[in-house]
DNA sequence: GATGAATGAGTATTCATTCAT
DNA sequence: CATGAATGAATACTCATTCAT
């Protein structure tokens, strides 16, 4: 593993447990078994070390979503299945959860650089087909985003809070149809 | 008004537009008119006054709320009224919106302390009699509370960023519709 | 004596005994028996207190110099008085001398800020009367203030390095002569 | 060109500008276009690397006025001379310069190492000429030369600063006339 | 209670120097 | 010889908190 990997993933870990504010670099860089110094050599400060482990993060939820999205037929199995994947993500990495969470609130987030990356164009697309197919509401693609994306934060954070780490199907069901028929045109 | 309400509101203000990691209490005593010393006689440490903030904006939002949803006839009604209460106190006071997001995603949130307070109770109050009456699905209260909350989020940032700050009626609707409609049992 | 004073004597000491450069202002808090942090209290960062320092040099300069020169009767008295006054007060004073030396030579002096002080006023109006009465060259006043400044520090190091503190008279008046010849406009 | 040469000459343009302090290795390196370690396997470190500055420009010094100066017939031609070539020398090479004159006024060089080189040589040959004539003041030889020098530092500092980078003839005779003035028994 | 000067541990970042390749 | 990644001690500056007045 290269040290910028060390960095990177010890980072995602503190940055979870206790808030990016609240951990200084030198702890990373010893719990990642570097020096220092080299964290800056790589990652040229704070800021932008943040800012590549919140790319990592939706560039590895990409992955994991596309790898399981293909397999869906219909816009609604689509949407359920990104929507799953992206809950079982984040159960399964709990600090990364934490850490982007954290991170879109801030200040630094909403006041800037809300850059684009693969996962949420992927959600853009489905929400742009649920609209020309007359399907969903007629709201801004973006809106309709950020509601998919809200609900599941909202999810996970139940799910690992009342420790139910593995989906019971019913009730995966309905935490699903929650967002789905938002999304739905109403009649 | 008290020292103490000075405090509040100045801390309240400058934690929406910095973060209130980035906010030195001198900083928010220099902006209050008030000296260094009295913010620690009052509020003990910083992190009381983070917590005495939050409280002073849910409390306000409660008195706020509570004014307008008596009117409410049915459950539905109610619900509207609550959630067009809190996006019209939000939008109004973004400072406070800014600073509850970022609080609430904050691991020391996460983690602990998320007491209750009248506004989380008079939510909790219409979700219990939604499910009570087989109206909604029967998803434990505190999900559907953070379900609401969280589209509540999502409507006040999509207005403000895109600078609608007086909701079209018909705008209105369709995203209270969302909101109604993720509560709805299915069919 | 104020924490100022304490900062503003031992900086002095420091810096001419080691460069400014390498004179870590915790190290300067330590020795001066203050606190780290009162020192950006007081003077907000190193390079301003280095600035006070200088100030504070010039300045006790002109105090000193300014009370002797009052007697003299001719100019050539009253530059000998203001030449001979400089030349004690830095023999005395051997930190404040080689901290000055240090300043003045930095880029930074050069590029920026050489601010008039009062002792540099004096210098100046000596200049300015002895070429009104052509007596000396019809140079620029800077120049000819430069030119004694410099012949002033020359003596000033000679004499300190071979260990003369005090000044022989002839010794004394030949130094002078340089200075003076160096003035006065050629036959 | 070697990467000696290519550090030497970066080195020296860098000191210049920003001050030796203030100029990282790395950067010397960087603009000089060769790496990071191979500076340390050629001067060891970087006071070694100053020192080599120093002595090359003293050098180039020696190289430029030695050139010129045989043409001199009388003591006074000598001096004007050496004069003359050292303040073009430095007019035309302003980084230089600079660093010259932050390298002597540092206390490093105050306190210790002021090695010999072959330009003060030949200015202090030519004090002594002067002493033995009978021609100038009877003081030490090295204070002589250190006023000389002093001049010179003043007269390029003037010009540079006040652009005229050619001398103009009446100027030049001026200033060169405080020069000699000051060296020259008093009547 | 109220002030604001003072504390000192803590932080991001820099940089001369080393060393495996 | 040459590279440049890596080290880690050092440094200016910050800031929550204390306390004499």
């Amino acid at each position: 593993m290269t040290k910028k990997e060390k960095l990177l993933i010890t980072a995602k870990k503190l940055f979870g447990e206790r808030g990016y504010f609240d951990t200084p670099t030198a702890l990373i860089a010893k719990e990642a078994g570097v020096s220092n110094g080299i964290l800056f050599h790589i990652f040229e400060s704070k800021e932008k070390l943040i800012l590549a482990v919140y790319k990592q993060i939706k560039e590895a939820l990409f992955e994991y979503t596309q790898q399981q999205i293909y397999k869906a037929a219909t816009l609604k199995e689509s949407v359920y299945t990104l929507w799953l994947a992206t809950v079982e993500f984040h159960l399964e990495h709990r600090d990364d959860f934490l850490f982007v969470m954290q991170f879109e609130s801030s200040p630094f987030y909403q006041n800037q650089a809300q850059e684009s990356n693969r996962y949420s164009q992927l959600l853009d697309e489905l929400m742009q087909k649920g609209i020309e197919n007359q399907l969903f509401k007629a709201l801004p693609t973006p809106y309709l985003c950020e509601l998919v994306n809200a609900q599941i934060h909202v999810a996970v954070n139940y799910l690992h809070r009342y420790g139910q780490k593995e989906l019971k199907a019913d009730y995966k069901n309905q935490l699903f149809e929650a967002v789905w028929e938002a999304l739905l045109k109403s009649k």
